[in-house]
RNA sequence: UGGGCUAUCGCCAAACGGUAAGGCAACGGACUCUGACUCCGUCAUUUCAAGGUUCGAAUCCUUGUAGCCCAGCCA
């Protein structure tokens, strides 16, 4: 799994288990309805029926070389999802065969996002490389049964002896070595006798298969390098498709669930497991990684916006790797629906962000206290309300959820609400704000207004108005109704704060690349709104705490530039809107 | 005639020979102290195409078409 990104406008995604049995899916008993089962549990049911295995083990096996991104989710949901569905075990390990890519950096990373998704391995953490010498005793076993010999090809004639996708190989003058000659010179590579590429160790199968892949593979090569798991104990390395069945059957995996691209291998992932003669062997099943539209996860395009500094880093909240959706304000829970909803299938497909936006809203809406914000602000001056006096509102945290409560929220005389509430020339079907009209201020009185002040400028400085005591809410004033809500502020006991609104950093318009193979960005994917205005009750905010900011959408603190006396949020999703401002 | 895989609504995705689920999005409407939420309604006479088998086909057969993957001593 972790392989490189595609190409494509997409990135790699996943998807989890169906119905209600998510990771952690606690909601037994309620899933009687005929419900569908992906294609993986049904061949996993009938190996189950057939006998063919007991207890489920599942395994996600990223290479420790870069960052997880919410394709990885999938896999690891997936995985995990099945097997708590089952009953069975869910292992973690890195398939850390190639020690020019890997790093421990990433080790630690890619375990704290997996644990944030929450996905559980127990006690079972374990590194391909600790089987190193299993796997070495696995080729010399080879050797024995005359299924492997060392070749002294070097990669440009390795190529030609390869053949192409239409003519077949020819087979390699080192084909027919004797055993006890593969067994010697085996031995001499791991003595470190051979430079890096002088010699390979070669799985004898057909060189004129159809399938490339079985065309005599590399089962091992010499690196003079430093593994990060096991120093400089080897030399020599095994490649993923002979290290990989291997892993698996040590660990007992059942189900050895990959992405697509690795249909192909499963011939050879079967011919390792039979030609070692595992008791139980694995089977290996392929699922079609699904790609999120309009989302960047290409390594090298990360690596560059972050050296062009257009994000501040590999977790800028616009990214979609794992730390960049926890620190843009994602849940775990939000990302395991996500999955759950996008399904498990063999076709190639991409799914639209719009879902992901779904499932978090969603998952936010009844969890989070709703909040008065004002993200752009100017003043509202209510006339007939005495200079002198203020007063404390009780509003409830969230509506819809009575259990999280009240607090109180001042109001007065001067106050701050959204420029954008207020016009002094509406167009129709405005209505909000405007000469003449009244509007409820939210948890408040009803307003109506008087005018504005402007500015040489002739820009809006002042909006005035005066209210009506008897429409308080929870009043029960019932007299009449206002077609408009706006939320409010108050100006003098309001905390400044900064919020940074986020839009696609793809624009979205003309998809994710340019011709030249260079991104299509949007210049205008984030905007820094600095002399917010938020109730006071936001001032406590704590990094990583997230709200409803009532009529605006999904904040959260950040969890790197927030301070306790500059607090800064970040968007993490709008609220849905029907309403469109006509273009003035 | 290289091999492998996949095609069902704008996006995911069920259906396993018995007469096209569901979700997201979208669009109407009701409700509303968030133009949100919620609710109600609309959204595939048709499953890549064309033939065939069958009482009956998205499902089986045939022939096409399109897309994805494979020629690392990467995973």
């Amino acid at each position: 799994m972790c392989e490189e990104e595609s190409k494509r406008a997409v990135m790699g995604s996943a998807c989890g288990v169906q119905e209600n049995e998510t990771a952690g899916g606690e909601s037994a008993g309620e899933d009687t309805p005929a419900s569908s089962r992906n294609f993986i549990q049904q061949i996993i049911d009938q190996d189950i029926r057939e006998g063919v295995c007991r207890q489920v083990c599942t395994r996600f096996p990223p290479e420790p070389n870069g960052y997880l991104h919410i394709g990885h989710a999938k896999s690891i949901l997936l995985n995990y999802g099945l097997a708590r569905e089952y009953g069975g075990k869910f292992n973690m390990r890195f398939d850390d065969t190639n020690p020019t890519k890997e790093k421990t950096e990433f080790v630690e990373s890619i375990l704290e996002d997996i644990r944030w998704l929450g996905a559980d391995w127990e006690d079972r953490l374990f590194f391909a490389s600790d089987y190193f010498e299993q796997m070495y005793e696995g080729a010399v076993k080879l050797i024995k049964k005359g299924k492997a010999y060392v070749s002294d090809l070097t990669p440009e004639q390795m190529k030609e002896y390869r053949g192409t996708l239409k003519e077949p190989g020819r087979n390699d003058p080192a084909r027919e070595r004797t055993v006890e000659e593969n067994l010697e010179l085996f031995e001499r590579m791991r003595a470190g006798e051979f430079a890096n590429g002088e010699k390979t160790l070669r799985a004898k199968i057909d060189m004129a298969s159809p399938n490339i892949n079985m065309r005599d593979p590399v089962i091992y090569r010499v690196a003079h390098l430093t593994h990060h798991n096991t120093g400089d104990k080897w030399c020599i390395y095994p490649m993923y498709d002979y290290a990989h069945p291997i892993e698996d059957a040590i660990e007992g995996i059942t189900h050895s669930i990959c992405t697509l691209e690795f249909e192909d291998h499963r011939p050879l992932y079967d011919w390792v497991v039979r030609e070692l003669e595992y008791p139980n062997p694995p089977k290996q099943i392929e699922f079609a990684k699904m790609y999120l539209t309009n989302v960047v996860t290409g390594k090298r395009y990360i690596k560059k916006l972050v050296e062009d500094k257009i994000v501040d880093g590999w977790d800028d909240p616009r990214l979609v790797s794992i730390a960049a959706l926890r620190r843009r304000g994602f849940t775990p829970e939000s990302i395991q629906r996500f999955v759950e909803l996008c399904g498990v299938s063999k076709s190639n497909s991409s799914a639209d962000y719009a879902m992901l936006e779904y499932c978090i809203r969603e998952d936010l809406k009844l969890k989070r206290p709703r909040m008065m914000a004002v993200l752009d602000p100017v003043k509202l001056i209510i006339d007939n309300y005495p200079e002198d006096q203020s007063e404390l509102l009780t509003v409830a945290n969230n509506l819809e959820n009575e259990e999280m409560g009240s607090r109180q929220v001042p109001f007065g005389r001067e106050l701050y609400i959204e420029r954008d509430d207020f016009m002094e020339e509406p167009p129709r079907k405005y209505f909000r704000l405007f000469p003449g009209n009244e509007v409820r201020l939210m948890n408040a009185y009803f307003v109506t207004c008087t005018g504005c002040v402007k500015d040489e400028n002739g820009r809006v400085v002042e909006v005035h108005c005066t209210y009506d005591p008897k429409t308080r809410s929870g009043s029960g004033f019932n007299d009449r109704k206002v077609k408009g809500t706006i939320h409010w502020v108050s100006a003098r006991e309001s905390v400044t704060a900064t919020v940074r609104l986020y839009e696609n950093i793809i624009d979205e318009e003309k998809g994710v690349y340019n011709e030249d193979g260079s991104l299509n960005l949007n210049p205008d994917s984030l905007t820094v709104m600095k002399e917010c205005r938020l109730e006071p009750a936001l001032k406590q905010a704590r990094p990583g705490e997230s709200f409803q900011f009532v009529r605006q959408g999904y904040f959260c603190v950040d969890i790197r530039d927030s301070r306790e006396d500059a607090l800064v949020f970040n968007r993490i999703v709008s609220l849905k809107s029907s309403f469109v401002l006509p273009k003035a």
